[in-house]
DNA sequence: ACTAAAACAGCAAATAATTGCAATTCGAAA
DNA sequence: TTTCGAATTGCAATTATTTGCTGTTTTAGT
């Protein structure tokens, strides 16, 4: 393997996680642990990566911005973000899952139009807060402390209750023989229960997490309406996609 | 783990809570008091934090002395939160309204024992989902854009199938002969079902909204089992409430 | 002033970083 | 293709950090 793909798996790895361990390094690339220690002093010398005691944190690490401080990441779901509000018209219902890209999208709502949207996540809800134009109805329920998201049977129950023109699901792994799949199993119940809700399901999701399998299926690609990604639609990492009636943006 | 992790965590806990106890972040890190009480010391030196006897508190908390008579109305509202704090036992059910003294009383929760709270408040509902030991149930409906609070029948009918042990109101004005009143009349409904489902009701007001009065009256003050402020339970400035059945703290 | 809790200082074990050196690989020139 | 030299890599010995524990001193709250 060459050095400059060890630095840049090294790279990828800061941004992914904000900070390694020189062990787990130097055990996945298979080097010993003076070999990436060297990497590692190389990269902290060129201010690509901040070198500490035991392993490596991305610069920015220690500061309190909510984005994660992953600008190969965040600008792949800003992109995402831009395209899926394009599809946003004035009077439209909508439904939001959790996630960060989904974050990213309310992020970038026109400020104009008039939406009401229905949400079970704390997060999605606080950040739409901000905007007058949008009516913001929370699915109550038990909120999972990790990923301040309401679960259980009174969100589904609620969701039941409720017909939207469109679903953004946020989160979840994507592959073509296993659809849509989550590790939380009281997630994906919630999931179902917004596919359900909805007229049309539009996913964002960044192309890291295609072709990804987790433990529990939310729905198989027949569900989904839309997949958004931060790829062209036409490269060929999609093109296992195309056999679904899935319109690719 | 990372020492540098470490020092995040401390770092967001500080900042989220404004003061942490050194026993509670050796517990949550699992490295012994000396360990954390060096980070602590290495944060102090570097200025991102402010070291106190017991723990440390963010640099923008205001301190208050005991015997300077210009205290912060912060310090009033933490004053306030430790009492409130004192109520709380194991296995109880809670309800809390939002409101920024409310906020502090989360602050201060406890982390050993388990609880479970209702509330329609976004603020409120975020806080506790970083405290492990309690189970959060949000009460879903519109939400209020200015004080990011669920309103509506969703939320009234919720409340109605709920029974708690003690509800925790955080704002809104006491008065003597017109008791507890709001300005906003979706609020007031709220508030009015939340106190028909608790069995005990708390209200937690800083003394500058005793003898005040707003447009609509959520309920008297017979309704009302306790009255926590930031003064001592003997000021004549409680006289007035003396004659309803309150306990003052 | 007294007491329990917290802070501190010094020590030792464990872990990580650095340095020097030899073995290997890689690339360009003969 | 071969060969030389520079760069890269792994290893071992040394040095530096980190961490938990001890006993002692200091502090805060009665």
């Amino acid at each position: 393997m060459l050095k400059e793909e060890r630095q840049k798996y090294i790279l990828d790895q800061v941004h992914l996680h904000h900070r390694v361990l020189l062990n787990d390094l130097s055990e996945a690339l298979n080097v010993s642990i003076d070999t990436v220690r060297r990497d590692v002093k190389e990269l902290h010398k060129e201010k690509k990566l901040k070198k500490v005691h035991g392993g490596a944190t991305s610069f920015g690490f220690m500061t309190f911005s909510k984005n994660d401080g992953n600008v190969y990441l965040q600008s792949k779901k800003i992109i995402i973000a831009e395209k899926a509000a394009s599809l946003l018209k004035s009077g439209q219902i909508i439904l939001m899952s959790g996630g960060t890209t989904n974050l990213e999208l309310v992020k970038v709502f026109p400020r104009k139009i008039e939406l009401t949207v229905f949400t079970p996540s704390l997060h999605i809800a606080l950040e739409l807060m901000e905007f007058p134009n949008v009516e913001v109805i929370f699915l109550g329920g038990k909120l999972l402390h990790e990923a301040k998201f309401a679960i259980g049977g009174t969100v589904v129950n609620s969701l039941s209750q409720i017909r939207v023109d469109m679903l953004f699901l946020g989160t979840g792994y994507l592959d073509p023989k296993h659809g849509l799949t989550e590790f939380d199993w009281e997630v994906v119940q919630v999931k179902k229960a917004m596919i359900e809700s909805a007229k049309k399901t539009v996913i964002l999701s960044v192309s890291d997490k295609l072709h990804s399998v987790q433990r529990y299926q939310t729905c198989d690609l027949n569900a989904i309406d839309i997949l958004i990604t931060e790829l062209s639609p036409i490269d060929a990492f999609l093109d296992p996609f195309r056999e679904f009636p899935i319109a690719l943006l």
